[in-house]
DNA sequence: GTCACGCTGGACCAATCGGTCTAATCCTGT
DNA sequence: ACAGGATTAGACCGATTGGTCCAGCGTGAC
């Protein structure tokens, strides 16, 4: 399941964002993390110190960044803020189908942490991070300041929301239509 | 902070919806869960024979039939399907603010449980009953039934995006925004 | 060669997990 | 008053939790 060749500390955050994203940060315990990163205890509190919660953290950096991502390539090649959004949900819907994700990576792996204050602060941050590249993307097409951000705020509702329609129904049919309702 | 008049199941039901709400399924343990209730452990294993996922399931069914009765009220006195639909976002954000809820609660309850199947297909039903629930309304308020179907997909998918970034922001004025975007 | 150090492997720990079981108690119908 | 089911109370259980600790391994520099 996962890369052999990957370094140790790769396959934890790996490991750590797969299993986070469907189970859940306390869903997961510290026994089927290592098992599926094939490591080895002292591994992971040599590579953080802080344990379970250190490495929550660094998977969900790991995450935002594949989001990230993805964002930019949808909107790289797009001509209109429009395109750029539809490209963006078709994306997440392939997405969708291969990993059958469950929830928000983030949410899962940030929402339910014990110390919630770090967490949220993380979570935060990684959410804005995705308005603020959705922003400068509808910025850069021609829209206004204040018109990029509420259809970046926009976007981002309507991401959230379709997805956990998709993940109730099981069909990311949900997610094609979003930029419709743009 | 439960009422003791209540009796020992409802004491059960009304702290699991709070606890899993805020901590997510697996985050709280039954001992958290039987304090709050003031309920020893024999009490839940009589009235919930399966113990922590009974009580999980009715918990969810809890907090949706309050969803649905908030629903019901918020477009009772409505002229419009727009103006009930601002009513609801608008009583949410009240909802928000009162009791910083930090996830919808059935995703927070359903979706991390042992028997995924089972807990899954219950999620599903009550969305869909919310769904179905303003589908009613819209019909009532004269829309046409392919127009209410996707007016209440869409709220639906407005409420939940509106609500997960109210969360990272802790703010309820996002969700009172969403109205503006239907 | 050998020293030092980044990293691994896993034994071990107290605490907590969800769940079982039985005795005591409460409540209601008669 | 009494019977008997419904409910409560909590001791107890094995499994698992996240975390600590240290001995050993591999590999570079000198």
């Amino acid at each position: 399941m996962t890369e052999p060749a990957l370094p140790t500390k790769d396959r934890l955050i790996l490991s750590a964002a797969t299993l986070f994203r469907t189970r859940g940060y306390n869903g997961v315990g510290l026994a089927d993390l290592l098992a599926d990163a094939k490591a080895p205890k002292g591994s992971l509190y040599h590579h953080f110190p802080n344990g379970k919660s250190d490495l929550a953290l660094a998977a969900a950096t790991w995450a935002s960044d594949q989001m990230l991502r993805l964002i930019a390539t949808s909107f790289d090649g797009a001509e209109t803020f429009s395109d750029g959004a539809t490209t963006l949900c078709y994306k997440l819907a392939k997405l969708f189908d291969v990993t059958s994700w469950d929830t928000c990576p983030i949410a899962a792996t940030l929402f339910e942490g014990p110390d919630n204050t770090d967490f949220r602060a993380h979570a935060s941050h990684i959410y804005e991070g995705w308005i603020a590249e959705v922003h400068d993307h509808a910025a850069r097409l021609g829209l206004s300041p204040e018109d990029a951000q509420a259809k970046a705020e926009h976007l981002f509702v309507l991401i959230q929301g379709g997805w956990a329609l998709a993940r109730a129904r099981r069909s990311s049919d949900t997610l094609r239509t979003l930029s419709k309702l743009m």
